[in-house]
DNA sequence: TCCAATAGTATCGAGTCGAAACCGTAAAAT
DNA sequence: ATTTTACGGTTTCGACTCGATACTATTGGA
């Protein structure tokens, strides 16, 4: 009875009524979900090209995306000097005030509504399914940065934690935000 | 830990990876999702207000929507002669045929690799999730015609089952497909 | 007969989306 | 020190989405 089929058709639909609610204060689906993980990212993953990955897809239309947001003042483009290739987007004032009227936060209450062994099930269960899609398709997870495997928290008092990858310092705040170079731990 | 917009956050992604799936055979996903609806509909349900309703979306866009698809051949559109504002429409064979390279059976596939618990209780919580979010929103839930509070199973044997609602027989097939008119019984 | 409701279509403007071409900038190869 | 090559982004194109609005048949009443 619940062989996959059942979850799948389950999952188009709540996925329809995702995108149906998020038409509202003059933004698009696509926008709010790029809004959204930009609030979320460090700093080492709020580029255009880590949208990309996260959305998965082409750098053309997630460019046309950000266009659109900076467009309507929700996010600032700035060139980093270090590689001047390279673009940082940063949420405006604005944009920060936007995030309160998020649509998705009505199906939040949706879900706070399920009891709560259902709801933790429910969590388990599409975590699991979420990292075998993304495996299926060769996507990152996009955890928080202080699971990552290269994390490493301050070895000496007083310092900051750092990027074994990138080897970066990492403040506190973006350790605990998600970021396109995270790999969970063996 | 899993309060809800834990849920949220995941199912938004897994959403993602569905629309992104779905760009394939040269159907857009809107495309496949009304494809996909008309093949599981009763003959009460292949219209376009159904479909609008399936879809939470204006009737102007499924308009658009049926259209495309019927250029491409996969449908076909028929007035109905007893109200000839009614239009039915039905899937062409090479519509069918179609629907065997369905995007979503990959995600079916992953869902499928998650163990028979897992899978199971996933299914329970969106099944849940779902309603609640459809309550919220005013949507019908579309469920199988024989599973409707006015399915009236044949009474007398030889004699097809009937719709107590529309007044109207049903076979043995259609029985099976999901209904606009369908309501739970209590 | 006139009128309202119903089912669907047409048109508009902003945006999505992949594909492909294109531009700086930086790093690697010669 | 040049030339490639790679990288990170933007631009343009065409088909389509999508809500909003206006519009057209058809039907079922007053």
């Amino acid at each position: 009875m619940n062989n996959g089929s059942n979850a799948a058709i389950l999952l188009e639909r709540l996925g329809r009524v995702l995108h149906n609610d998020a038409h509202r204060e003059g933004l698009k689906p696509t926008q709010w979900e790029a809004l959204r993980y930009l609030a979320r990212a460090n700093r080492f993953s709020r580029s255009p090209s880590a949208v990309t990955a996260y959305l998965g897809m082409t750098k053309g239309t997630v460019s046309q995306t950000l266009a659109a947001l900076e467009r309507k003042g929700l996010v600032k483009k700035v060139t980093v000097p270090k590689d001047r290739r390279n673009v940082r987007i940063e949420l405006t004032r604005k944009g920060k005030a936007l995030l309160k009227k998020d649509p998705l936060a009505d199906l939040e209450a949706a879900a706070r509504k399920l009891t709560g062994k259902r709801a933790a099930q429910l969590g388990e269960g599409l975590h699991d399914l979420l990292l075998e899609a993304l495996q299926q398709r060769g996507g990152r997870p996009f955890g928080a940065c202080k699971t990552c495997r290269y994390f490493q928290r301050d070895a000496e008092d007083g310092k900051p934690h750092r990027c074994g990858l990138l080897e970066e310092p990492l403040s506190n705040p973006d350790s605990e935000l998600v970021c396109v170079e995270q790999e969970p731990p063996d």
